[in-house]
DNA sequence: CGCTGTTTTGCAGAGTGTGCAAGAATGCAT
DNA sequence: ATGCATTCTTGCACACTCTGCAAAACAGCG
């Protein structure tokens, strides 16, 4: 009886490979260019074969940044649902983030993906595009986060979700451009980006208005 | 002394041929499927060879959509320079979506462009991501946009070129949003998509601030 | 018509990605 | 340990996108 995620050799393994090809995949994506950086060639750096390659990663693309389901991890979102604050900004903003973080492998080899990130920031509008197949998944429980605010109160159901979208797209954005300094502030936490972005958008938004 | 856009018989084929593709594109999408539609299929069907499919497109999804050069029409942005209001975010909007017009052919099927778009709404992603591949360039027009305005006077250019990121990112995600909901709606003209983007952006913010 | 520059086309090839079926490895029960 | 079921890996064939190159077709012009 023994489906999935069984703590043996099976998981271990398995996580294991995911690593190595994401290590060889971004490796040779910074050593020879990503372009030139083949499926073949990574795979014969992981030690597998190039059709247990697409086993692991949907794209070359996925395992240069080692994105790995593509799902929405719906536990995430009821954390999320559960711990709502005041500021609806900020809560959608760490939606958006935690989608992001969730769907990429930590990385321990240094910073790899910090590097990667800075050499081909394209790969970052990637990951926004991601999130965007899943708007119609977010959009839903955004608007539902905005029934319970007062100042949506008043909307129909219609005009709650269209709100939500464009919520969605705004954290996506903000998020977007905050992730686009980071590579190149060695300093900065990954973690501070999240913060930052709310805080940018607030404040530009602010001036506009 | 025949270079480019002579007027005769070579730009005019080469217009035709343009749209003739364009059609055959969009139609055998909703015919058989995005997916089914290939180069080849696409090719036989405008009677040109694959080879000269990829002379006029970057790619099948381009054909699709009617996709022409990818560049920016520094003629547009300089028009758009003269002529600020002094809404920066109306500013910014109406750039981005003179970027995206300006990149498309003129649908004159009837609403070929609207029906691949609401069988296909990944494709208007991919749209959003050729203008996001273009910030850097319009990021540089919007910072300097910023530095006449009072309210930005105060910011390092650094400062002012972020804010400009973020207001460009932002306003494309509100006009994703608002031209996401037009295949829906045969009656509205193209063109009120941009208001309502902007009016529906402006809304919204204001209710989470 | 003949000269020049452009466009179209076929061809060869690299690269991504998928379906399938055989074989190897793993977990488990006996 | 041995056998059995499940899962993972691999090779192979294949469809498809996209590019470079060189020959052939074509437009424009004197």
């Amino acid at each position: 009886m023994n489906e999935i995620a069984d703590g043996g050799i099976r998981e271990r393994k398995r996580a294991a490979t995911f690593r190595t090809i994401y290590a060889a995949a971004a490796e040779l994506a910074l050593e020879v260019g990503l372009e030139h950086a083949t499926v073949d060639a990574i795979s014969d750096r992981a030690n597998v074969s190039s059709r247990t390659f697409f086993n692991y990663f949907a794209s070359k693309e996925d395992a240069v940044l080692g994105i790995d389901s593509g799902e929405v991890s719906e536990e995430a979102i009821a954390h999320l649902s559960d711990n709502r604050t005041d500021d609806v900004l900020h809560d959608v903003a760490s939606l958006v983030y935690s989608v992001i973080v969730d769907s990429t492998i930590v990385d321990e080899s240094g910073d790899l993906r910090r590097r990667v990130l800075e050499k081909y920031p394209q790969l970052l509008t990637r990951q926004i595009m991601r999130v965007s197949a899943m708007e119609d998944r977010l959009g839903l429980v955004v608007g539902d986060w905005l029934s319970t605010e007062p100042k949506f109160a008043s909307c129909t159901p219609e005009e709650r979700l269209e709100a939500a979208q464009i919520l969605l797209s705004v954290c996506l954005a903000a998020m977007r451009v905050a992730m686009k300094k980071w590579p190149r502030d060695t300093s900065t936490d990954p973690h501070e980006n999240y913060t930052r972005a709310v805080d940018l958008l607030r404040t530009v938004l602010e001036r506009v208005s």
